[in-house]
DNA sequence: AATGGCTGCCC
DNA sequence: ATTCTGC
DNA sequence: GCAGAATGGGCAGCCATT
């Protein structure tokens, strides 16, 4: 019996040898299956290139330069040594496989023990701490292992592996439609989580939990008005494109969050709690954050001043005004919309705000473009009001594909 | 107390 | 976020 | 056309150093 780890590594090595998608996926599957389920839900984690699951707000901060310092005192190189090689891999995990001591065999350290490490490694304080708890674990790890532990840190595999294909990866494990995998983990926005429920056969069971954030629908960049029609023959919702941060608005009873597209809590904008609050029954928003003032959008740079602070500066707030504007309905008084048409999801949208949203809101104004001249002449308006372009989307779909030009 | 490096997170 | 690349 | 990889700018907080 191999420990989990070796396991876990060799896949990534077998994954990167190749190009296919099918292939990787099989791999995936394989190493997936012939794991217990709590090592095959870390495995999951891990394969998507996150130390946590999505939704946690953890964070290792462990990054270049302590990796580095890791490196370098455990392989006694000297520092242009170093440089080379990394320079040769681009990729401070590929520098760590050959720098390290191939001496160490490793191959006892199990995923729980890496999973275990990475909540150590977050839970503790300070540069100095987290080095030697790292480098602690290094020593545990043979070159190959510690070449994926640092991959896993710096948030990226890079070996054409995203969670994606972990997704279908688990759906082949286990037979389940494709679909309720990734409906599953939009839900639950934790790979892990979504292996277990697939292994236990429950994906449909899987539930939203209102101040858990759900995944985000991103919009994919059209060049032209021509191409947006070649999406959406009939015709086009279109609809400012913001420059503000995205955001998805959790609300019940007088409890409301806010989450950005990372899904971390969004603290900085406590003057739009009340008006949330406010609204009736429960409902996930999803919006735009902009800075606003005298009817017009601020640029973003004004509102990043207000991002990433702990403690609301009351002069910052007044000097820096905020909208929430509302583009979308996910989930309202126990329907999930998400299969929901776009049109009733935007009916629902307007009668839940109301015809006069209150301070701070605002409703998401989406006209009906039905020829490539329309589009045309709303694109150039929106840019003449100040807009970064347009995000055009299809009435009838369930979830949005949007647009911009 | 001030500075600068580092990290994370927005786009 | 944008841009590039390989399939 | 798509998914994945690679890259960039700018901000604030935290920690180590001085």
């Amino acid at each position: 019996m191999i420990a989990s780890m070796r396991r876990f590594v060799e896949t990534c090595e077998a994954v990167s040898a190749t190009t296919k998608k099918t292939e990787k996926v099989r791999l995936v599957s394989k190493c997936l299956r012939s794991l217990p389920v709590d090592d095959a839900a870390r495995a999951a984690i891990f394969f998507a290139g996150h130390a946590f699951p999505r939704w946690e707000e953890r964070t290792l901060a462990v990054g270049g330069s302590l990796i580095w310092q890791a490196l370098e005192a455990l392989s006694g190189l000297p520092p242009e040594r170093l440089s080379q090689t990394y320079r040769r891999y681009g990729d401070a995990g590929g520098m760590a496989e050959e720098v390290l001591s191939s001496d160490n065999p490793g191959g006892e350290l199990t995923l729980r023990d890496v999973a275990a490490t990475f909540e150590n490694l977050a839970a503790l304080r300070g540069s100095t701490q987290k080095l030697e708890a790292f480098k602690q674990l290094l020593r545990r790890a043979s070159p190959g292992e510690a070449k994926y532990i640092i991959k896993i840190v710096t948030g990226d595999l890079r070996i054409g592996l995203k969670e994606n294909l972990v997704e279908e990866a688990i759906a082949q494990t286990f037979l389940r439609p494709l679909d309720l995998v990734r409906r599953a983990n939009m839900i639950t926005a934790d790979v892990g989580a979504t292996f277990r429920l697939a292994a236990a056969d429950d994906l449909a069971a899987a539930r939203l939990r209102l101040f858990h954030p759900i995944g985000f629908m991103l919009a994919t960049p059209a060049e032209t008005p021509a191409e947006v029609f070649e999406s959406f023959p009939a015709d086009a919702l279109v609809e400012d494109k913001y420059d503000g941060i995205r955001a998805q608005a959790h609300k019940s009873g007088r409890t409301v969050k806010l989450f950005s597209r990372t899904m971390d809590e969004l603290l900085e904008f406590p003057e739009l709690f009340e008006g949330l609050a406010a609204l009736p029954g429960e409902f996930i928003l999803d919006g735009e954050i902009l800075a606003w003032r005298d009817a017009h959008p601020l640029p973003f740079r004004e509102l990043q001043r207000r991002l990433g602070r702990k403690h609301s500066d009351m002069w910052l707030l007044l000097d820096i005004p905020v909208n929430f504007v509302a583009f979308d309905l996910l989930y309202q008084d126990g329907d999930l919309l998400l299969d929901t048409p776009l049109r009733e999801r935007q009916r629902r949208l307007e009668q839940l705000l109301g015809p006069a949203p209150g301070a701070h809101f605002q409703l998401a104004g989406s006209q009906r473009c039905q020829t490539v001249e329309e589009l045309r002449e709303t694109f150039e308006n929106a840019i003449l009001r100040g807009q970064e372009g347009l995000m055009a989307k299809e009435p009838g779909s369930p979830s949005p594909l949007s647009t911009s030009s």
